[in-house]
RNA sequence: GGGCGCGUAGCUCAGUUGGUUAGAGCAGAACGCUCAUAACGUUUUGGUCGCAGGUUCGAGUCCUGCCGCGCCUACCA
């Protein structure tokens, strides 16, 4: 037994999230996560809201709600939507907790501590008519090199020019369109990761078993240009964790925020804090997640997060824990994603294109949705998103294969035994065939799994479900039932135990099936994962009752596929 | 411009340190079964592995060049 710890990158508040988001970071993890428990090891699975930053302030403008309403309520949502998803997180937080504001001044004042901080007096543009002071990309004008008028201060997204907002022509505030700007001084914190470029690297050069996508990206940052750059990490903002030496002022930095993407990374440790208090657990235990000198040693932590996330948590936040001196728990392994597309484009929020989790929720179960979504993972490259290849997906996988195994069995016993499962009278040599065949792939989906290798864990787990109708193909058992009802019994014995077996294994996929499956049938609860097939294949004994469970899943019909691409096609 | 990745059957992809006849799912065809959501099973059609060179006894796999596609390039989070 080990002691896993998992975190999955913090969904940001100022929406509903799509299937991209859900696919690139909480689903991979909780399908790992639950693999683990079923392991048999100590897990612990934490997400959070990310809920500072500009975009948060304008999202509540815009509702015309006090930001901490705002944040209140959609954290709430997306809680509701994560259940919905059935995501196990053993404790979902909020970036804005105590806990994370405490962490967060504490990390800074440690870094200042060791030199890593710099005090930059900078020049940042203004806005009077918004009262504030605009990020690069808040501010649009026409760009200096082609001519496009909206571009932005950080790039002009026309001709892909890298901009100084100073450079735009007639430049104007993007959330009002006032052009009553000026330029101000202002003094930012920067942490001095550069200091920190060749312990980055070595630490990264060890890591030869992460994704090439992880490690190319934290390489190139490392390398491009004149290497790793420092990073400011405070904001001129209202709404975010003040900036402080621990508790203390930080003189010259009153009234200023860290920026998101220091604290967001550092909210999964305030969000262990958060999972203790909340459930009364045993003061310290979250340090026993976290300190390396408190019992974290054996601790192995894994991070999922889509690509734009990774120069964060292989270099910024790990820049973060180095820097601080303090014998906090480094990242392990980092699991990253590239993007999933819809229809062959990208997933709009402002053009409405694409599924939301919301609306997936309202067509079909979650389950439709993770089986697609995880046998897709954009795990080597960007995945696409069709209707058409969900439905075959769906049709295929969970109704033909698996579904109508579930239905086969049930239907036949019941009209022949009734609903009681009948005797395993004698274990014959088709059933050692399949013992065999299936010990082999099931191991080889636990490898695929210890590995995080998504689609090949759902590819090996078709297989397996699979071996069960050419089980029955073989057996025949409605056609021995006609000469030797025992027999037959013992054939359908076996089937329920293949049942059993799939409701286990399959659970960190399609948990709410498995459950049902499992209440249905009147299957043992809580089993772990079968290490011995011999023996956990005799499992379920004759005599056990069971309900005839609907049909788990309903087939997609080519109308209900075309009513929902043309729904969600976008504006 | 630079960096990274990809290009394998009609489609989506797997191919471990180079080693016989290149695999899977879907789609197509034939046959079988009739317990089941007309579902399932078996067999089968289909590939000069992007192109051109090179290394090697042997290249989908390694090297060089080229072509095509995608992603990233630091103030969105």
């Amino acid at each position: 037994m080990a002691r896993i710890l998992i975190t999955s990158a913090l969904p940001y508040i100022n929406g509903v999230k799509h299937l991209g988001n859900l696919v690139g970071s909480q689903l991979p993890a909780d399908t790992f996560a639950r693999f683990m428990r079923l392991k048999n090891h100590e897990v612990l699975f934490i997400c959070a809201t990310d809920e500072h930053g500009t975009p948060a302030e304008l999202a509540a403008k815009e509702a015309n709600t006090e930001i901490n309403d705002f944040c209140s309520s959609m954290w709430e949502s997306q809680k509701n939507l994560s259940d919905g998803f059935s995501l196990s997180f053993d404790y979902f937080g909020r970036s804005s907790s105590k806990e994370n504001h405490a962490l967060t001044q504490n990390f800074a004042k440690a870094l200042h501590e060791n030199n890593l901080i710099e005090e930059v007096l900078e020049k940042q543009i203004f806005s009077l008519t918004d009262n504030r002071f605009l990020p690069d990309r808040y501010i649009e004008g026409e760009c200096p090199n082609c001519g496009y008028d909206k571009a932005r201060g950080d790039q002009c997204e026309i001709c892909t020019k890298q901009l100084e907002p100073t450079d735009l022509i007639e430049p104007r505030s993007a959330i009002s369109g006032s052009k009553n700007l000026e330029i101000r001084e202002t003094k930012h914190l920067y942490i001095r990761q550069s200091l920190m470029r060749e312990k980055l690297e070595q630490w990264i050069s060890k890591k030869d078993d992460w994704p090439i996508l992880t490690t190319s990206i934290a390489k190139k940052w490392l390398n491009d240009g004149e290497g790793l750059k420092d990073r400011g990490i405070t904001r001129d903002l209202k709404w975010g964790i003040p900036v402080k030496k621990g508790k203390d002022p930080w003189p010259g930095l009153e009234g200023k925020v860290f920026y998101v993407w220091f604290d967001a990374p550092i909210e999964y440790i305030a969000a262990t804090e958060e999972w203790e208090k909340a459930n009364d657990i045993k003061p310290g235990t979250w340090e026993t997640w976290w300190r390396l000198d408190k019992g974290a040693e054996d601790v192995r932590y894994f991070q999922f997060m889509a690509k734009d996330n990774i120069p964060f948590h292989t270099l910024s936040f790990p820049a973060t824990i180095m820097g601080s001196n303090e014998p906090w728990k480094l990242v392990d392994y980092i699991k990253g994603f590239n993007w999933l597309l819809y229809e062959g484009g990208k997933f709009s929020t402002s053009q409405g294109r694409g599924v939301f989790m919301d609306q997936a929720l309202e067509l079909l179960p979650s389950d439709y949705w993770r089986w697609w979504l995880l046998s897709n993972a954009p795990e080597t490259s960007d995945s696409d998103f069709t209707w058409e290849s969900f439905q075959s997906g769906v049709n295929k996988d969970l109704s033909d294969v698996l579904g109508n195994f579930v239905s086969r069995i049930t239907k036949f016993t019941n009209s022949k035994f009734g609903a009681e499962i009948p005797e395993l009278t004698k274990f014959d040599n088709n059933q050692v065939i399949i013992v065999t065949e299936l010990s082999g792939k099931v191991s080889s989906l636990s490898d695929h799994m210890n590995n995080v290798e998504i689609r090949k864990a759902c590819a090996e787990l078709r297989n397996i479900w699979t071996i069960g109708n050419e089980y029955l193909q073989t057996a025949e058992p409605w056609k021995i039932y006609k000469e030797n009802p025992i027999e037959a019994g013992s054939i359908i014995n076996f089937s329920f135990n293949l049942i059993y077996l799939y409701s286990i294994i399959s659970e960190p996929f399609i948990p709410d099936t498995c459950n049902r499956i499992i209440e249905d049938l009147g299957f043992p609860k809580g089993s772990a994962w079968p290490e011995d097939l011999d023996s956990f294949l005799q499992t379920v004994k004759g005599g056990q009752k069971f309900n005839v469970p609907e049909n788990l899943f309903q087939k997609i019909t080519d109308e209900e596929r075309e009513t929902f691409a043309a729904k969600f096609s976008g504006s």
